[in-house]
DNA sequence: ACAACCGGGACCTCCCGTTTTT
DNA sequence: AAAAACGGGAGGTCCCGGTTGT
């Protein structure tokens, strides 16, 4: 099967030497994306109509609907994934799984820089976590996610790809980290903080639970 | 706005003792519902439409629309929570939150019973991890669930009833044992013990992280 | 209009002694209507997009729309007429309408000659009769022939082009045609001598029909 | 599977003493369809959108839908079947089959009575064979109603339901009836008697090709 | 009261012609 | 000149609330 470099979300691939084209429909996703949030964030998402946010962002509905192909994607399609992979594989080995996780999205907060980056996420984690029908499918990307995640840490360790424990873990992680943001909306605190918080207080929740045999 | 006597999340409490009227409205409850889940097997939760749903269970749309004011309201069935606080609740106090949970869960799945009881649940949870948009809901529902969970677990010990450690934990437990549903449900053995396996498993995943201090 | 050299029904005029540049030609044309009757036959006319056949065939959609004007024309294929039209002009005057029809087919099917085009064409057969969107084209496109295949009769017998008489004796071959390869298809006989019987049959049924003058 | 008193369609069926909502529906279903047609002939049908349609016959666009689920079924939704075969089941079984379907087709026109419904037939017959995707849709239609029709003569004269000969015969009068149809409105003859004329030249020009043995 | 029916509007898909980039 | 991206616009589906008929 070979690569099909029109696919609209192959962005999550490596860079690629930026053509002229390139550049244009990284903006325009961009674009599109920020007049999503922006009218979200001023009337909801279930009062926004796509027609709207295509005008916002000055491009056809078509156009909208190939680089995100339901509105809901418009919120969920984050390019986080090969950022967060690539984070847990360059985690020394010594760390263990939890404490690599913890380093790599670390990290990764770190590298996204820019207040308004942040301020955006924060956003999208206001609208994911108070719409049923985002929330769910954020949920369920999560955990296919959390496969991915098991993956890369067992590797990392040299374990099998898919070693049972490993996704147990994985899976764990990803819901105490969801619980975690839940909560930590209503408080007004720093994001990435919040989230380190949470991935601490597992771990110490967790050691509790398990003396020594 | 006037009490709506049929509003549907009425049966979360308790079970009163049923008069000839209130168990009609049980059954027709329960064949919509069942009528529901066996469409969206079929076509997945999108592609079936709230009339299909209601010809299957020979109820006017109207009357579906009464039992269930939206279409999401079709895949929660919450019947379980009540069971599983009191199971929580009913621990010794000298456990751990893991281990009364993982107590907690075994009980209740000893209640259930009867074989048929745990065939039609398997055969649900086969049904909604196998269709991604009935998967999330399910997912949303767990993590609503998760909420009760930890406050059930932290009142118990006499903490706080928001308590950040604890809403973490039951996130991680509730990921945690999705992740082992998932990954068991292939492999063809006993459910309720492919679930304890799974927070079994959770525990010892995680002993393996933490190096005593 | 300047003479579009690559119109699409171009291929419709005799062969002309093929250069590399037009057996290349000939083979995109190949490669992309066997991709689109591929994916027809898996998806259905309507719910297959141009896009998909272009991407199985490897070619971009500007190309596929460049030989193909509309997705109607892909299922078009008629390689077949010259060959009919020229075996129709070739039988003896002597023979009537339907019995030079019958050897006219006979000899085309003959000389289609290798097993393996006989097996490929076997195979569209089945698949375009077997998917209704896919059989309605196919229909349309046979009775457009027959027009072609009454003329041809009409002018062999030295009859005016556009004889009424004629015509819907072709419309009936074609239709009794039709009737008898649904009904073949599922014994799983010789193509050819299925077809004949076809027509054979077809003479048999109204002879009984109609008692001599 | 109980009947379905709501199906749209439903109306093949016997008539049903008419209450006040069955009328308004066929009245509704017929305003529709007449302005569709209306709208077709001036404009043509790939020219004449659905959203125009719905505001001439002044119902919203959601019931045109639900009265027919497609443009297409506007012009192809006849109830002409059931008047077919009851026509020739009710020919004397001495007349020949190719006899029997002339004179049942004759009845059915003469039943289809007034002037108006004869200009309706026709405009629907123009359209269907000159926009391609109707032709297609209506010619796959004619060919399933073949097996009905040939079953019908079948038991008619007390052969076998899947007699082979009679199948390739009514496939044969549908195309040939097709042929004649696609002819016939050039010329601008009276459209009943062209069709019978057609049925007559089938017979006359078999006739000629099938010397008694 | 209860089912059938209708309207409005959102979402989404697709085709095909045009413009832009390589 | 080939490929990619875009725009326009139609078709079609669905949910939900309000109205009408039985």
């Amino acid at each position: 099967m070979p690569e099909n470099p029109l696919a609209p979300d192959d962005t999550r691939t490596e860079p690629r030497r930026a053509g002229l084209r390139e550049r244009k429909r990284l903006k325009t996703r961009d674009t599109i994306r920020r007049s999503a949030l922006e009218l979200f964030q001023q009337r909801g998402f279930e009062s926004t109509t796509v027609q709207e946010i295509a005008e916002l962002a000055e491009v056809s509905e078509s156009t909208l609907f190939r680089y995100f192909p339901t509105k809901e994607d418009l919120v969920l399609d984050d390019d986080l994934d090969p950022l967060l992979t690539a984070a847990i594989r360059s985690q020394p080995s010594e760390l263990s799984d939890l404490d690599a996780l913890r380093a790599a999205f670390r990290s990764v907060f770190a590298a996204l820089g820019t207040e308004e980056e942040l301020a955006q996420m924060r956003e999208r984690i206001v609208l994911v976590t108070g719409v049923p029908s985002l929330r769910a499918r954020m949920l369920d990307q999560f955990f296919q996610d959390a496969v991915l995640l098991a993956d890369t840490l067992a590797e990392r360790r040299g374990r099998s790809r898919s070693d049972f424990g490993t996704r147990v873990l994985a899976g764990a992680v990803i819901g105490g980290f969801f619980m975690a943001m839940l909560d930590a909306l209503d408080r007004d605190e720093d994001l990435p903080s919040v989230l380190d918080e949470a991935l601490r207080g597992l771990t110490g929740a967790l050691s509790e639970q398990t003396p020594a045999p």
